[in-house]
RNA sequence: GACCGAGUAGCUCAGCUGGUAGAGCAACAGACUCUUAAUCUGUGGGUCCAGGGUUCGAUUCCCUGCUCGGUCACCA
C-alpha cells in the first residue's frame, strides 16, 4: 500500500470515529447540475440561491480560512467555495478545520449545499453551506490538470484507459463522450427502423451450427445437453428463419465473436446491426442505408459532414454507386470483366500483389480490389455485384453470370456495411453449401458449415428479401473520429495481465496452508509476488524478512515463530 | 504470427559512455478569508516490469518472459 493509501484509510478511520458515516446509505438529494448553473445562472436574477449538488472532488486549493474545491458531476465541473465562518458559523470550526482540510481528499464524492455567486476573477461558483461525505476514496485519483484548455499530466496511457474505464471515464470528458455518442448512434438507428415498422427481435446467441459469415468461431459446452456449442459469429440465417416465418421486416442489434486476429479494427467481440426486409432487393436496401445513416448523422451533429482524421466525410445521400468491376477500371485502367482465372492471376502480378496458386478467381479479384480500390474510397461509396465464390449466401445476380448481387459500403477506406439479395433459393443454396464444405475439407477454416435445419426452412419458400449488416462500432468510430475500435468499446478485449494472475495464485495457496491474511499481505511487500518466488525462499530467510518488515513498518503483528514459518512451507509443498 | 518501440514515486515524465535515482503535480507538517496548473516554507515516498547472464558492481549492456502500443501479415 501506498503511503497515500494509508493516509487515506486513517482519515476514513477518524471519519467513523467522529461518527461521520463514509458511506451513508440515505439518497442524498440534488435539484441541479454543474451544466444547469454554468448555463443559467444569472446575476441579476439571482437564480440558484438554494441548491444541493453531488459529485466528485476533482482539485482543491486550500488558502486558510478559505478553499475552493473542483466537483464534477456527469455533466462536468464546477467551482465550490468553502468559507470557514460559513460553513461554521458557530464556535466549532472543526468540520472545515479538520474533517474537511484533513480528511477530505481529491476523488472523494460529496454533496454540497449553498448558493451560486461569481467570483472576484468572474467565475461563476456554488458558495457552500453544507458539505457531506457521500462516499471516501480510499485509493488515490491520477490527477490531471489544465489551464486555457490546455491539459497538464493527462491520464492517456492506453493500457490504463482501457483495463480501468472507470478512471478514463471520470478523468477524459472526451471519452465519456463518444459513448454518449455510441448510445445516441444506436438509438437513432433504432428510431429509424422502427419508424418504418420494423420488427426488433432476439435470436441465440448459443448456436449448435454457425453460420451466416467467414470467420472462426468460439466454441463452448452444454453440461446437461453434452453437446459443443458456438457463439455466434453472425445472426443471419436465424433472422431469414423469421423472414420464411412470415414476419415482414426483422432486425437485431446482435453481439458477435469471432475467434480471429485483434487490431485496431477488430474485438473479439462487437456489435453489428442486421436486418431483414422481405420483397426488396439490394438496389431498394442501398437507398436504406444511405438514408439510415444519413439520419444518425444529422440526429448526432445536426448536419451530414464529419471529419474524421484528416477527411471531411459527407453522408448526405445518395452516395456513390460503382460495380466491383468499374471499381477496378476506376483505379487502375484495367478491365477485369471478361478474365479468365490465369488472366486475374497475371493481372495481380503486374499490380504487384501477391497472389499464390490455391487463389480462385473471386478470391484474385478480391486481392485485386482490396489492394487497389478500397483504401481510396473515402467519401461514402457502395461497391455493388460481387463474384459468386466469395458470396454464399446472396442471390446470383439478376444479369450478371458469376456475380452475386451484393454491396458493400466503403467508407474512410474501410467497409461498413454488407448486404445482398438474399438466396433464396434451396436448390442453388445446398449447393453452395456444398462448395463451403470442399473448402473446409482443403483446410479452409472459415468455411461455412452446412446448416440443414436452415435449408429446410427455406424448402419451405422464403419470399424474396434484402439483407443488411453494419458494424456498429465501425460506425461509431468513424461518426466520433475515433482511431480505434478500442476507443468505442467500453470494455475492450485485453490479454489478462500475468502479474495479476500470478499474486492471486499465491494468496490462494498461502491461504490454504494457513498464513494469517494480515501476514499474506506482507508477502508481496518483501518483494514474494508469484508461487516461483515463494519456492526458492528458505524458511530462515522468510522468517527474517517478515519480521522485519513488521518492526520497520510498525505494523504491531505478532511475529509468527521460526518453526510456523517451516511448516507454512511445508504445507506449500 | 513477424518486426519495431515502451514499462522508473499515486500520476505525467527526466536519468549521458554501467557506480543502487530526480523534477512537477499528488501526499504529509506549517502559513495564507475570492483562488483557479493558486502561492510560499519544510518533509516523507522507489525490489527502476519479472527472471537469468556479463561485471568488483546493472535502472543502464545482453538473453528470455510478461503487458501495452505501432507497422505488416492473417482476418470482415
Amino acid at each position: 500500500m501506498s503511503d497515500q493509501e494509508i493516509e487515506r484509510r486513517k482519515s476514513l478511520e477518524f471519519l467513523i470515529q467522529n461518527n461521520i458515516n463514509p458511506y451513508p446509505a440515505e439518497a442524498y438529494p440534488v435539484n441541479v447540475t454543474a451544466e444547469e448553473i454554468k448555463n443559467n445562472y444569472d446575476e441579476q436574477k439571482n437564480n440558484y440561491q438554494d441548491i444541493s449538488i453531488a459529485g466528485r472532488m476533482m482539485s482543491r486549493r486550500i488558502m486558510g480560512k478559505v478553499s475552493f474545491i473542483e466537483l464534477q458531476d456527469h455533466t462536468g465541473k464546477i467551482q465550490v467555495y468553502i468559507k470557514r465562518d460559513t460553513l461554521c458559523p458557530g464556535e466549532d470550526k472543526s468540520l472545515y478545520n479538520t474533517i474537511f482540510k484533513k480528511h477530505f481528499d481529491i476523488g472523494d464524492i460529496i454533496g454540497v449545499k449553498g448558493f451560486v455567486f461569481i467570483t472576484q476573477t468572474g467565475e461563476i461558483t456554488i458558495h457552500a453551506t453544507e458539505i457531506k461525505m457521500l462516499a471516501k476514496a480510499i485509493r488515490p485519483l491520477p490527477i490531471v490538470k489544465e489551464k486555457d484548455g490546455k491539459v497538464f499530466d493527462a491520464f492517456t496511457d492506453p493500457e490504463q484507459r482501457y483495463r480501468q474505464r472507470y478512471l478514463d471515464l471520470i478523468l477524459n470528458p472526451k471519452s465519456r463522450d463518444v459513448f454518449i455518442k455510441r448510445t445516441k448512434i444506436v438509438n437513432s438507428m433504432r428510431d429509424f427502423l422502427n419508424s418504418k415498422g420494423y420488427l426488433e427481435v432476439e435470436t441465440p446467441i448459443l448456436q449448435p451450427i454457425y453460420g451466416g459469415a467467414a470467420a472462426r468461431p468460439f466454441v463452448t459446452h452444454h453440461n446437461t445437453l453434452d453437446i459443443d456449442l458456438y457463439l455466434r459469429i453472425a445472426n443471419e440465417l436465424y433472422l431469414k428463419r423469421l423472414i420464411v416465418g412470415g414476419l415482414p421486416a426483422v432486425y437485431e442489434f446482435s453481439k458477435d465473436f469471432r475467434n480471429e486476429g485483434m487490431d485496431r479494427f477488430h474485438n473479439p467481440e462487437f456489435t453489428q446491426m442486421e436486418l431483414y426486409v422481405a420483397y426488396k432487393d439490394y438496389i431498394w436496401m442501398m437507398e436504406l442505408v444511405e438514408q439510415m445513416v444519413e439520419y444518425i448523422t444529422k440526429q448526432l451533429y445536426g448536419t451530414t459532414k464529419v471529419k474524421v482524421g484528416e477527411n471531411e466525410i459527407d453522408f448526405k445521400a445518395p452516395w456513390k454507386r460503382l460495380t466491383m468491376y468499374d471499381a477496378i477500371k476506376e483505379f487502375t485502367g484495367i478491365d477485369i470483366s471478361n478474365m479468365n482465372e490465369d488472366e486475374l492471376r497475371k493481372t495481380a502480378k503486374t499490380l504487384g500483389i501477391e497472389v499464390d496458386e490455391t487463389m480462385g478467381k473471386g478470391k484474385l479479384i478480391d486481392e485485386i480490389f482490396g489492394e487497389t480500390v478500397e483504401p481510396n474510397l473515402i467519401q461514402p461509396t457502395f461497391i455493388m455485384d460481387y463474384p459468386v465464390e466469395m458470396s454464399p449466401l446472396a442471390k446470383k445476380h439478376r444479369s450478371e453470370p458469376g456475380l452475386v448481387e451484393r454491396f458493400e459500403v466503403i467508407v474512410n477506406g474501410k467497409e461498413l456495411a454488407n448486404a445482398y439479395s438474399e438466396l433464396n433459393d434451396p436448390i442453388d443454396q445446398r449447393k453452395r453449401f456444398e462448395e463451403q464444405l470442399i473448402l473446409a475439407k482443403r483446410g479452409d477454416k472459415e468455411a461455412m458449415m452446412l446448416d440443414e435445419d436452415f435449408l429446410q426452412a427455406i424448402e419451405y419458400g422464403m419470399p424474396p428479401t434484402a439483407g443488411l449488416g453494419i458494424g456498429i462500432d465501425r460506425l461509431t468510430m468513424l461518426l466520433t473520429d475515433s482511431h480505434s475500435i478500442q476507443d468505442v468499446i467500453l470494455f475492450p478485449q485485453m490479454k489478462p495481465d500475468r502479474t495479476v494472475f500470478e499474486l492471486n495464485e499465491l494468496v490462494d495457496k498461502l491461504q490454504e496452508a494457513g498464513v494469517p491474511s494480515e501476514w499474506i499481505k506482507v508477502f508481496p511487500q518483501i518483494g514474494i509476488k508469484s508461487l516461483k518466488a515463494l519456492k526458492n525462499i528458505k524458511p530462515g530467510k522468510l522468517h527474517q524478512d517478515l519480521c522485519g518488515f513488521n518492526k520497520k513498518n510498525k505494523l504491531n503483528l505478532t511475529n509468527p515463530t521460526l518453526e510456523e514459518v517451516e511448516k507454512w512451507l511445508e504445507d506449500l509443498k
